[in-house]
DNA sequence: ACCTGAACACCGTTCAAGT
DNA sequence: ACCTGAACACCGTTCAAGT
């Protein structure tokens, strides 16, 4: 699932871990941390799901990393700069976990583009706070923020593909493939975002199945053969 | 639009302004505000115009209302209940509204639920900080806070009379009409979210055009006629 | 080059005390 | 009944100073 890689770090010693990765001459002592920055986005992401965003201080960030409150600003601007890096993260892993998917899904171009957007709704309610930092205001988007648009505009690039594949297989009525790629991510992360904020709730049903009962209508009115509209 | 009545309320003074409004022996000094819970609400609503969610403090909204910082207490009882407060006038001014542009739109069943969409999709890009308050995380949802869910499921119960009646109709295709609301409201409020947070842009096309564009593959999904899913 | 310690201006919340 | 003043434990951010 392409999840970051900081499963089993031991929680205490954080600090002289890891060489520093980087080409060049073994630092004598490299005392202090190593790879703070990497730490402090992995520190973020394990408090985001441990305790959601209202835990999620720069300051306890710090702490948990074994450093000053002050370090940081090493590395990071200013909070919003961690927060984007760690919504940049998160929308790398989305985007990877919807390829992975649709590889997984086979052939059938259908079949494909329900398996992509069910992975983007699976994404949403199992890393809730993730999902709600990627897409709030806490991340500036546009503001010179250009590799969190980026990855962020990968992921709508897939989409667009998708559609026009299977309008060229005859399966997808004729249109604008930007409109209908609108349409679908309208779609998959209103139903994410209400699941996510508890608007809509699926009670005991599989998420899958759930999901799927609304999805069937934007399928009917993408399926060649519909009457025009 | 069932805007809060604020607008020209005088900035300084804002003591010892508007009688009690209560039946009653009138209060003889009548020292302090008079109606402070009022006039916290109003004044989050200003603030959350004025500088979004970043600026909305409890003690900057008493400093607004001219009470000391703990005076707040008496009426709320921590800073999520006075959110929880102007989210639910914030549903009940969206319901409020859904409700006026259905009865605006007419007797054609399409162009009223066309309407009511767009109603929903301006409302959020025209006060998204409201918006995301209305549907984001600091509210909680369900535990407790029976008059807040009430306004919110009001909404989509709109949704669902006007499915009935355009199956009744014979304009919308049989079908679970809970299922058909359930892909209306993620569409609708997707695009209001990715709108309101910047991952979707219009450019300089109208809004109802813009949002129409997407709109309109619903509407083929569930026209009666269309082949069966 | 990277980090610490102390400081500043803010928060939310509590609690005794005032009228 | 409703509000104030002072306090507590937190924040984000800055800045001189340390190694």
């Amino acid at each position: 699932m392409t999840q970051v890689k900081t499963a089993g770090a031991p929680r205490a010693a954080s600090r002289t871990r890891r060489p520093a990765g980087k080409a060049g001459p073994p630092r004598r002592g490299r005392y202090h941390h190593g790879d703070l920055r990497r730490a402090m986005i992995d520190g973020a992401l394990r408090i985001l799901a441990a305790e959601g965003v209202a835990g999620l201080s720069l300051r306890a960030v710090a702490r948990r990393a074994g450093v000053s409150q002050a370090a940081p600003y090493r590395h990071f601007a200013d909070k919003a700069a961690l927060l984007a890096a760690v919504a940049e993260e998160g929308f790398r892993a989305l985007t990877a976990a919807m390829r992975d998917a649709a590889a997984a899904a086979g052939d059938d171009l259908i079949v494909r583009f329900r398996a992509v957007g069910l992975t983007y709704i699976r994404f949403a309610v199992d890393r809730p706070a993730r999902f709600r930092l990627m897409f709030g205001r806490e991340v500036a988007h546009g503001a010179g923020n250009e590799r969190f648009d980026q990855a962020a505009s990968e992921t709508f690039a897939l989409l667009v593909t998708g559609i026009e594949r299977g309008q060229r297989a005859g399966l997808i009525r004729p249109g604008n493939p930007m409109d209908m790629a609108m349409a679908s991510w309208s779609m998959v992360h209103g139903l994410s975002a209400l699941l996510v904020d508890g608007q809509l709730s699926r009670g005991t049903e599989g998420l899958e199945a759930y999901a799927s009962r609304a999805l069937r209508y934007l399928f009917i009115g993408f399926r060649d053969g519909a009457p025009a509209g």
